[in-house]
RNA sequence: UGGGUUAUAGUGUAAUGGUAGCACUACAGAUUUUGAUUCUGUCCGUCUAGGUUCGAAUCCUAGUAACCCAACCA
């Protein structure tokens, strides 16, 4: 009796296609480009894809869209591997569209043959012009009647180099007159004399998106072809080319892409950021892209969930970020072990504490005993959080403040004695008492405490690198604001603190994992970690209940 | 101004002629050795105007708004 979730549409249509007998299993495909790195938005189209041939037992292929080698590189295709493999998907096969260039040159020779394709001389600026606009029909160009003889003998030498770079194309010959500007005679092959990331030099034509990409979902049998909304013009003519080829009818279907709050979602707008400066990598952990996520501590499970959530449909969408971050969060929660740091360190001491003395403290790191219990050192002498010591408490205040009363998290309840500033103010030690008789699943005084605060023991925290970020831009969709969408850039985005103070049971910590600091935020270990320096990325703080109450004033 | 696509709480997404539901957000409360988590509750919605129907988010008509299309990019 479990709950029916509803259906999205293309679950609908294959549904519809399995019960009429249409097909007996689904093939989808995930088909990048290799020009840049994988983000969020291909997430959920990785776990659309996926996911479909997951739910009706059928298969994935990565098909690599590399039909433009002056933007190709392999480097993209090794970090798109990864990215896909990291989300938990499987692909059945790792295909490249440029496994199909002979089979593709064989469809534009047999398009030729039919009268469907021919060679044009005019160059970029000549076509456009004859392309007429949406409101006015296009005008035939000069060479759209050659025979097929001699446009076989000019493709040909198209092919062989005879030409230069732009100086003839490819069409098909479709209507110049169509109200769809993607069948007015579209180029199917341009001549690119550049070095292709896996053909080398073997070719100097390469066919152009709509004659590969449709033509590669038909010679792998994909039976539904998903891609995002910007492409429905392109279907009919992604049908028209199948059928003029008498191929296998492979189908295109569109969802609307992922827009996020707080940042972009293009590739060129994310290339700009890092060749630019603005953010230091593609996997800058403030980067929506899966790398940068995936270094800022997001988790795999995290992410799906988020995609699964998000749903699928065709109308414009803006996900609000914290969206995200509840997902994030709902993971973390269960699988981070709970460990003590100070940020913005202030130093507590224990006045009735004994000088020189420690004892190791029994702490949970977890909400339940699964998470299992490591020991913590106290001493005299700690380090507290600033924030949460209050000269003169506010209204509601559970923290310490002169003459008030806290709880160590896993140790002893203090009270604040005095406290000592320096000339400009500011507050240098805090003097507090404990209470021997209160340590932690021990306590003997029956007092009730409002408040626990974390802490670490000056004398052993080790001191680490901390890296707080924040949304990368000001306002919610920069892409939308009036002017250049880098003017809307957070230049607080990234807070390094060089020297917080963490509990020494973070000494040999392995990167990636995934820590909460407690009462602070998820936090996890950033890869340029050394023996000497321990470097920790904030993936996303706690909510903070207390932050709003003192908002209010 | 041609063609295409889409309109349901603040944000997403269901309801396929029959009680407008779910999640996030926001707000209020309970529990809490994390002001976390957990739990409970509250606010808020069918683009507009007509029509068909016992009954319309859903069907019809006319509007309105947003997005996409004129790269030898994908």
């Amino acid at each position: 009796m479990s709950e029916e979730k509803s259906l999205n549409f293309i679950e609908e249509i294959i549904e519809a296609d399995l019960e009429s007998g249409k097909y007996t299993s689904v093939l989808t495909r995930f088909p990048p480009e290799p020009n840049g790195y994988l983000h969020i938005g291909h997430a959920k189209s990785i776990c659309l894809n996926f996911g479909l041939a997951l739910k009706y037992g059928g298969a994935t292929n990565l098909r690599f869209d590399d039909t433009n080698p002056v933007k190709e590189e392999t480097e993209y295709v090794d970090s798109i591997k990864e990215d896909v493999n990291w989300l938990g998907f499987t692909w059945a096969k790792e295909l490249y569209a440029s496994d199909y260039f002979e089979q593709l040159h064989g469809f534009a020779v047999t398009l030729i043959q039919k009268g469907l394709a021919y060679v044009d001389d005019a160059d970029a600026d000549e076509i456009a012009s004859l392309k007429g606009s949406p409101t006015e029909a296009g005008k035939d160009s000069p060479y759209r009647n050659r025979t097929k003889e001699e446009n076989l003998e000019l493709f040909s030498g198209m092919k062989e180099g005879r030409y230069p770079d732009g100086s003839k194309v490819l069409r098909a010959k479709i209507d110049m007159a169509a109200n769809n500007m993607h069948m007015r005679d579209p180029i199917i092959y341009r001549i690119k004399h550049a070095h292709h990331h896996r053909t080398g030099d073997k070719w100097c034509i390469y066919p152009m998106y709509d004659f590969a990409h449709g033509q590669s979902d038909s010679i792998e049998n994909i039976t539904h072809s998903i891609c995002t909304l910007e492409f429905i013009p392109h279907r009919e003519l992604y049908d028209w080319l199948i059928e003029q080829l008498e191929i296998f009818p492979s189908k295109q279907y569109e969802f609307a892409r992922l827009n996020m709050t707080y940042t972009v979602m293009s590739k060129r707008k994310l290339l700009q950021l890092v060749e630019e400066g603005y953010v230091q990598s593609w996997d800058d952990p403030r980067m929506p892209t899966i790398s940068g996520m995936r270094r800022r501590g997001f988790t795999a499970e995290s992410i799906r969930n988020f995609c699964d959530r998000i749903g699928v449909a065709k109308r414009e969408n803006l996900i609000d970020v914290s969206l995200l971050e509840f997902c994030v969060r709902e993971d973390l929660n269960k699988l981070a072990s709970r460990v003590m740091a100070v940020l913005d360190p202030v130093k507590l001491i224990i006045t009735n504490y004994p000088d020189g003395q420690s004892e190791a403290l029994i702490s949970e790191n977890g909400p339940d005993e699964s998470y299992g219990t490591r020991m913590v050192p106290f001493s005299k002498e700690l380090w507290i959080e600033r924030e949460d010591f209050m000269e003169e408490p506010a209204k509601k205040w559970f923290r310490l403040a002169p003459g008030a009363v806290v709880r160590l998290k896993s140790a002893f309840i203090v009270k604040c004695e005095s406290f000592i500033k320096d000339t400009k103010g500011n507050v240098t030690e805090i003097h507090g008492t404990y209470y021997p008789e209160s340590k932690s699943g021990d306590d003997t005084t029956g007092f009730k405490v409002k408040g626990t605060i974390h802490w670490v023991s000056a004398a052993h925290a080790l001191q680490a690198e901390v890296r707080l970020y924040d949304r990368l831009f000001k306002v919610e969709n920069p892409s939308q604001e009036e002017g250049d969408f880098k003017d809307y850039i957070n230049p607080d985005s990234l807070q390094v603190i060089p020297n917080a103070y963490v509990e020494p049971s973070l000494k040999d910590v392995g990167v990636s994992t995934n820590y909460q600091f407690i009462r602070l935020g998820y936090f996890c270990v950033d890869k340029e970690t050394t023996p000497e320096k321990l470097v920790f990325n904030r993936t996303v703080s706690l909510k903070d209940a207390w932050a709003k109450e003192a908002k209010k004033g």
